[in-house]
RNA sequence: GCGGGAGUAGCUCAGUUGGCUAGAGCAUCAGCCUUCCAAGCUGAGGGUCGCGGGUUCGAGUCCCGUCUCCCGCUCCA
């Protein structure tokens, strides 16, 4: 038996140019599908299928890990439902209403706080100007009822940021585990927000999921660990096997800054419909915690042993999108050479790490692959197929991103020795059965060098 | 929310000027064939045509409403 390369010589592999062969794909796999699908849909709202929630377990494991490993980051999970006064604290409430106007002449939409008063006044627009609409109010904020009764005094939203359910933890993290500052809290959960335009897949939608890192340091060296996140961050990305010249990144400039920030930065991906946002580093200053301490009272001080300073804690935040991690991973992995498809993911990512096949669907085979697998599967997730030509199989497994391919042929019976196969080069190499798990462990460790 | 396009099997689509039990390819499942890279053979399952009304003897095919998706405007995890 041979272990000679299969080559591949085809056209160099492309991207994609619009998302739509990933949306099929996404579907009929069993990545992503589209919400309450039986009722016709509802707009921007996405579930994870078999597949889709090993993807996104993979992803918020290595962000998780990345985070919780340090020992100066601690782990949070907060309610979505937080004390109404939260978010006025914040400047959700207030803020996050933008009232828009419409040119009904060129259809252009304006944010009303973006044109100039004197043109809002007289409701002519900026680029034609043709009539404007009377500005309408677009609360980006979920509002529910907490309890039966639907009253005014009721009203709870559901968190558009994940973010101050760690603020207002704040001293109970740091207390408990006896953390110093710098320090951070580390969180992953859902967040709700009424976008205007939601698109894109599962780019934007409604109900999406957040990583969240809140750094707490001492004012005056708060610059010095947004540079420091900054980079962790660029390499946590390059780390699950994203492509470099696919990210780049954009650091704000004074008039862009939000209301909290004092800085900020973008990490952006090439997707096919443009370049956008993925992750964003802030200094959001002691704004946070000094807007908690005034609408509740509290202090929400930290007390310095060594310089018996006590002060209230800047923050540098790194505030990453998860749906969107796995967007990118997708998005990244997409290989179309002209004949085959293949998800090129990281094997930390992918779903399947291992997928064994009998050569042919024959006794003698199909029992030696069993064993293989109850044995590899101790070890890695893995998947097994005796359905079709071997190359049909190896095919579907391309498709889903599992990066290795176990063969038991008939000279495993002899010499018990397996192929395995790889995903990317189409490789093959000869192994024996009882180091399989230990090569692929190293095949693993190598990745990408 | 506005403008444009679209909605027929899991996917990609075909369905003539409204008229026989709605088709194809791929995919899926079962069997056969195959000693390492898909598309070979046999058979099977699966759509009532996004949804709701209407016109008509009769609608996937016309009309109205509605929902969803895609592309622009907006947005920033």
């Amino acid at each position: 038996m041979s272990d000679s390369p299969v080559a591949a010589q085809k056209s160099p592999p492309s991207d994609l140019k619009d998302m739509s062969d990933l949306v099929s794909l996404s579907k009929r796999r069993g990545f992503v599908f589209p919400s309450s699908e039986v009722y016709g849909g509802i707009n921007a709202c996405w579930d994870y299928g078999p597949l889709g929630i090993e993807l996104k377990r993979n992803v918020k494991e290595s962000w998780w890990r990345a985070m919780t490993d340090r020992e100066d980051i601690e782990g949070l999970d907060a309610a979505i439902l937080m004390h109404p006064k939260t978010w006025e604290a914040s400047g959700h409430v207030a803020g996050f209403v933008d009232p828009l106007v419409d040119c009904k002449k060129c259809k252009a939409r304006f944010r009303a706080d973006k044109i100039d008063p004197a043109a809002l006044q007289a409701k002519k627009c900026p680029e034609c100007g043709g009539e404007l609409t009377e500005p309408r109010l677009f609360n980006l904020m979920f509002k529910t009822f907490m309890g039966p009764v639907e009253e005014d005094a009721a009203v709870v939203y559901l968190r558009p940021e994940t973010a101050q359910g760690i603020y207002v933890n704040f001293l109970n993290v740091q207390q408990s585990s006896r953390q110093k500052i710098p320090f951070g809290i580390a969180q992953i959960g859902k967040a709700f927000r009424n976008e205007i335009t939601p698109g894109n897949f599962i780019f934007r939608t409604r109900e999406f999921e957040q990583m969240e890192m809140q750094f707490f340091v001492k004012p005056g060296t708060d610059m010095e660990w947004f540079e420091k996140w900054k980079e962790v961050r660029i390499q946590w990305h390059l780390d699950n096997g994203i492509r470099k010249n696919k990210l780049r990144f954009h650091e704000h400039g004074p008039k862009e800054l939000a209301h909290y920030a004092r800085a900020a930065f973008d990490i952006e991906y090439e997707f096919p419909f443009g370049w956008q946002e993925l992750e964003g580093i802030h200094n959001r200053t002691d704004f946070d915690l000094t807007r908690h301490q005034q609408y509740s009272g509290k202090k929400l001080e930290y007390f310095e042993e060594e310089s018996k300073e006590r002060f209230v804690p800047y923050i540098i935040e790194t505030s990453a999108g998860c749906d969107r991690s796995l967007l990118v991973a997708l998005v990244d992995a997409y290989r179309f050479d002209g004949e085959r498809t293949w998800l090129a993911f990281h094997p930390k990512l992918a779903p399947y790490k291992v997928a064994i096949f009998p050569l042919m669907k024959k006794p003698e085979l199909t029992e030696y692959t069993d064993k293989v697998f109850t044995d590899v599967r101790r070890r890695f997730r893995a998947t097994t197929d005796s359905a079709g030509s071997i190359g049909k199989r190896y095919r579907r497994q391309d498709e889903i991103g599992t990066p290795f391919g176990v063969t038991i042929d008939y000279d495993t019976l002899r010499d018990h020795t397996v192929t395995l196969r790889h995903r990317d080069s189409m490789v093959q190499e000869r192994v024996p059965a009882e180091n399989l798990i230990q090569v692929i462990e190293e095949r693993i460790q190598n990745w990408g060098k």
